[in-house]
DNA sequence: TTCAAGATTTTGACTACTCAAAATACAAAC
DNA sequence: GTTTGTATTTTGAGTAGTCAAAATCTTGAA
């Protein structure tokens, strides 16, 4: 059975993934200071969990997480996602102090209490924060996402997920802050001159041509 | 903060303490048994909750706890006992197999999480086993309970604490419908058959062994 | 009083982490 | 093409807990 620390490391890495570069790889020192260890700490606990097949771990360029290791990230990403809900709904706890508590809570949590607090709970999808909620077989429940480019003036929705893995490319999306969870309506939309204008949820707005627009995809 | 290695030795020396003799030592071999460890383990493990002020130690004669070490006993055995009920009660979780999610959870309940149990569940004070829970300041009110095989026949009682937490021992209890709460009269004793014979309070028989019954404690 | 049996302690070694600090690789700038 | 700065890896050491096996006490019987 894997210890905290291994389904820390496994959790952190399926985090930080998304931020990282085409590659997928984390790097060491990012991880390092997401654990709060030194990088010399995290190298040599890298080479255990690549051992143990959870990562794949390139000297000198950084970690990923092999099928095993993610299905284990999720795992631990549902329980703790599961317990903070509870926390919230049955323990009516505040919504500020409950992520520490998952975070101990997440390691000792056996499948068996977990599926009665996900029945108590009455199977729901998303945590406290608005992050899915895993499903029990390990995988995150589909979401229904369309491209920017395809959605009708009015509509709103929140980024989900960029389909393009060019550093530029997401340099840009950073830039133009449409990151996955920031909120938008679409306000303008020209097929013949091939952009879509939107107002993001903070009133700023951005112009994208439907070549860009297209690798942005939006969670009606 | 004591680790759960430190919180698993005062609370398994608590719970033997009873069972020792009038010196109020346990027995190294005797601990180093209940908590599955070997003997020179335990010597070692012992040593330092000595130098932490948590035990007396006596060099070969046994351990006992200082009233530091009896308050931190106390306080796990308050979040095993809740947590016990917890999951009995609030996730509708088997009798049986609640013993050993409590044993892991016991060390991560904070405070804060363990208020809220204890009010969610109404301010109880026993589990379901029976077991006297320690109120919050730590301390715990002894109770007169006899050995069902040591009643008179006539004597009538209420069950009060089954004293083994074995998964088929509670299995079995639940069969004979003896959890406690349950009311009964000892109809027959018979001590050369070495069994007893008692009426429940919905009026059904149940015969035991003096085996069994030694482990059921009856509030007279 | 001596001795064997049983319990206890000591010793040495191992696992899973961790840090501090020195060594090394790499990319970017000159 | 060398240098410099930063990220990464290596090395050596420490902590908490554990086991196996040898050494040592204690006690009760002969």
């Amino acid at each position: 059975m894997a210890t905290s620390t291994v389904e820390n490391y496994v959790k952190q890495i399926y985090l930080l993934q998304p931020q990282a570069g085409p590659s997928h790889l984390v790097a060491m020192g990012e991880l390092a200071a997401a654990l709060a260890v030194v990088p010399g700490t995290a190298t040599s606990m890298i080479k255990t969990l690549a051992e143990a097949g959870l990562v794949d771990y390139e000297p000198r360029a950084g970690v990923r997480l092999t099928s095993r290791g993610e299905k284990l990230a999720l795992h631990v990403l549902r329980r703790h996602r599961l317990v903070e809900l509870f926390l919230v709904q049955t323990l009516k706890m505040d919504w500020a102090e409950i992520h520490d508590e998952a975070e101990q809570l997440e390691h000792v949590i056996s499948d068996r209490v977990l599926e009665r607090i996900d029945a108590l709970l009455g199977h729901p999808t998303v945590d406290p924060h608005g992050d899915v909620i895993p499903s029990a077989a390990g995988s995150m429940p589909r979401r229904r996402l369309v491209a920017l480019h395809d959605l009708e003036p009015g509509t709103s929705g929140v980024v989900g997920r960029i389909a393009d893995q060019a550093d530029a490319f997401l340099q840009f999306i950073d830039q133009q802050e449409l990151r996955p969870g920031r909120g938008l309506e679409v306000v303008a939309r020209d097929t013949l001159g091939r952009m879509v204008r939107a107002r993001l949820d903070h009133g700023r707005e951005v112009s994208l041509g439907f070549g860009a627009a297209a690798k942005i995809e939006i969670e009606v």
